[in-house]
DNA sequence: AATGCGTTTGCACACGTGTGCAATTTAGCG
DNA sequence: CGCTAAATTGCACACGTGTGCAAACGCATT
C-alpha cells in the first residue's frame, strides 16, 4: 500500500498479467480475451482498483471536467438549472467543475486559468454577469463553449437562449387583454442580455396598442428589488399592470402590492413574471409567468456536448420555447 | 501549436532555458533568479502558457479538487450553502466539483468512483440522503471526509453539525411562551439526522410541560409537504401550533393555514420553521425561525480543509450556534 | 501437417509536470 | 585576487495511463 493508491500495475502484477492488459480491460472496445479480463477484474475488485482520472486525463489531453460558471445562485432558476445539469453530466460520466462568477467579480483571469488549467472539456457559462474575458480565452484555446441566454455574441460558441421576443409578446397580449392601459417594466440594473430581450419585444407590442410604460431598471435580480419598486412605482394611481423580467422581482412586486398596498390583484392590476419558478405556484401568489423550460435547456446542452464537430466548423444555435402559464395575477380569460 | 496548449517546454525553449526553471518559476518558494524569472513570465505571457493541472495533479499525487456531493439542490438552504461553499474554493484556489446525489440514488459505486479516481483533496457531504457508501470508501482510501448535519457516525470523518438541540429548545420555550398546548411537528419522510435531532429535542422540551404532540413525517423535504400537512392535521381543531423541521415545510403549512383555511396566525395559532432561509423574509410570511448561519459553516468547512494533520490522527467536530428569529408567525414577547 | 488469418499480448513510448542531485555560477569577504 | 559559502541551473527520474507495433497464439481450412 504506497500513498494508498493501488496503480495499473499492482493489479498487473495480483492478476499475473502485463499492464496494458488492465488498461484495455477498462477500455470499452479494446482487445481482451474473455478469461484474463475475469482475472483482471477479479484483482481489481480485490485491491480496490480505480483508474487515475489525472494519468488519464494526461495521456488524452482532455478531462472529463465540464466548467459551469454560475452567478446568483440564490436564484432559483439557475439552481434549477444547475440541479439540472449536474445531474445530466453525471448520467453521461462527466464530471461538474462548478465555478463561482460572483466570488471571481474582480479576479476574472484567476477563474479562466481554473477552468483551462484542467483541460475541460467544455465549458458552459449560465445568464449572469458577462465574463467577456474568459469567452475569448476559451475561444482561443480551442475550449468548447456553451453559452446560455447571452444572446448573440461573436464568436462561434454554441448558443442556447430563450425565444424572449415570443415570451415577451405573450406577456403583452395577456395584458392588452386585461384591458390595462400604463404598465411598469422591471428587471435589473446589472442588464442581462435576456431581460432586456424580454422587456423590449413587451415593449414594442405595447406600443403598437398605444399602452403607458414606465421603466424600472435597478439593483440585483431580488425579490427585495420587487419590493421596492412597488413601493415607489405604486404611489402612481394610473398605473394598472406591471411585466417583471424574472420571477423573483414579480413575486416581491406582487407581495408589496397585495398585501402591504392592499391592491386588489387581479381585478384592479396584472402581474406577469418570467421564469416559472417553483415559488409562483404558492397559493399566497399564484404568480401569471411565462416558462421556458429547464428540461429544454438540459437537452439543449446535451446536444452540444455530444456533437463532436471541430470548433472551426462553426457552431450550434438552440431557441427555447416559451409557455406563458395563466395563474391568479391576471384576469380570468373571456371565453 | 501542437494540441492548442502550450507546455512549459514551449515556453522554456521561448525563454533560452531549462524545462526545470519554467516549472520552478511556477512554483512559489522555489529558487529562480529574478532575470530570468521575468524571462519565463515573458514568455509564458506571449505564448498564453498555463499549467497542466492534470500532470501536475498526477506528479503531487492529488488535483486541487474538492468533491461536494449535494442532494436536494432545490432546497434554498442547501443551495445557500453550495454558493458559499463555491466561493469559499475558489479564493483558496481549489475547485468544486459538484456531484448530484439525487441523479445517483441508484448509482451511489459510480458516484464514489467519479470522487475517487479523480485524487480529490476532500469530500464535503452536505446533508441529506445518506450514502453510507461513499463513506466508507472514502474513509479506507485516505480521502479527507468533511460530513455536514449527518450526526455522529462511526469513522473519523470531520463532522460539522448544527447545534439542534439548542435549536429545538429554543423553538419549545417560545412556543411555551405562546401557551399552545397541542402542536404538530413536521419532518420529511427521509429521515435525515438533523431534522431528527431538532424533532426530538423539541418534543423533550414539551412533554416536561405536559403539552400534547401530534407527529408527521411523510413525503419530501418541500413546500408542497407543508400544504399537504396543513390539509390533513388542521382538521383537528385542538392543534394551535406547529414546529416545522425545515423553512420549506414551515411556509407550505403556514401558505395554507393562513391563506386557505383563514386561520389566523400568529393570534390563534404559532408555526416555527428552521433554517432562516430567504424566503421568510417575505411580508406575505414573516416566519419564525431557528437560524444555523451559513457563514458559520463555511468557516468551519475552511478549517477542516486547511487542517492538515494525518487522516489517523482523528477527525474535527464542529458545532455551528443557533438563533431564534422571532418574526410574526408567533406572538409577539410578554414585555 | 502446413498454411493463412484473426485475435490476444507485451514492450515501449508519450503525455506534462515537480524535484533530488550534482554541476555550475554568483556573491561575500578578507 | 583568492577562497568559501550560497544561490542558481540543468539533468534525469517518477507519477499512472493509453496505444501503436510487432510478436505470439489460437483456430479453421487445405
Amino acid at each position: 500500500m504506497k500513498s494508498g493508491f493501488i496503480t495499473a500495475a499492482d493489479v498487473a502484477r495480483e492478476a499475473g498479467v502485463s499492464r496494458s492488459a488492465v488498461s484495455r480491460t477498462f477500455t470499452p472496445g479494446a482487445s481482451v480475451s474473455k478469461d484474463v479480463r475475469e482475472r483482471i477484474l477479479r484483482a481489481a475488485e480485490k485491491l480496490g482498483y480505480r483508474v487515475n482520472r489525472l494519468a488519464q486525463g494526461l495521456q488524452m489531453a482532455q478531462s472529463n471536467l465540464v466548467g459551469v460558471v454560475a452567478a446568483n445562485l440564490t436564484s432559483p432558476f439557475n439552481t434549477a438549472l444547475l440541479d439540472g445539469i449536474s445531474a445530466a453530466l453525471f448520467k453521461r460520466g462527466l464530471q461538474c467543475m462548478l465555478l463561482n462568477a460572483e466570488a471571481a467579480r474582480d479576479d476574472i483571469g484567476n477563474l479562466v486559468n481554473q477552468v483551462l488549467e484542467y483541460r475541460v472539456r467544455a465549458v458552459i457559462i449560465l445568464s449572469g454577469a458577462p465574463p467577456e474575458e474568459i469567452i475569448e480565452a476559451c475561444l482561443r484555446n480551442d475550449v468548447r463553449l456553451i453559452l446560455i441566454n447571452r444572446g448573440t455574441l461573436p464568436g462561434n460558441a454554441d448558443k442556447i437562449d430563450t425565444d424572449d421576443l415570443t415570451g415577451g409578446r405573450l406577456a403583452a397580449e395577456r395584458m392588452l387583454q386585461d384591458g390595462r392601459r400604463h404598465v411598469a417594466i422591471m428587471r435589473s440594473g446589472n442588464g442581462s442580455v435576456s431581460q432586456k430581450r424580454r422587456v423590449e419585444s413587451f415593449v414594442t407590442r405595447m406600443n403598437q396598442a398605444d399602452v403607458k410604460i414606465t421603466d424600472w431598471m435597478r439593483g440585483p435580480n431580488s425579490f427585495e428589488t420587487g419590493c421596492e419598486a412597488a413601493r415607489i412605482l405604486l404611489a402612481d394611481k394610473s398605473i394598472d399592470g406591471a411585466f417583471c423580467a424574472t420571477d423573483l422581482i414579480a413575486l416581491g412586486f406582487l407581495n408589496t402590492a397585495r398585501f402591504e398596498l392592499g391592491i386588489q390583484v387581479p381585478r384592479d392590476f396584472s402581474i406577469i413574471g418570467f421564469d416559472n419558478i417553483p415559488e409562483t405556484e404558492w397559493p399566497s401568489h399564484r404568480l401569471t409567468t411565462v416558462s421556458h423550460p429547464v428540461k429544454a435547456f438540459i437537452e439543449a446542452i446535451l446536444n452540444c456536448l455530444d456533437d463532436d464537430r471541430q470548433l472551426s466548423e462553426g457552431a450550434l444555435n438552440f431557441t427555447i420555447p416559451v409557455e406563458l402559464i395563466e395563474r391568479g395575477t391576471t384576469a380570468a380569460h373571456d371565453a
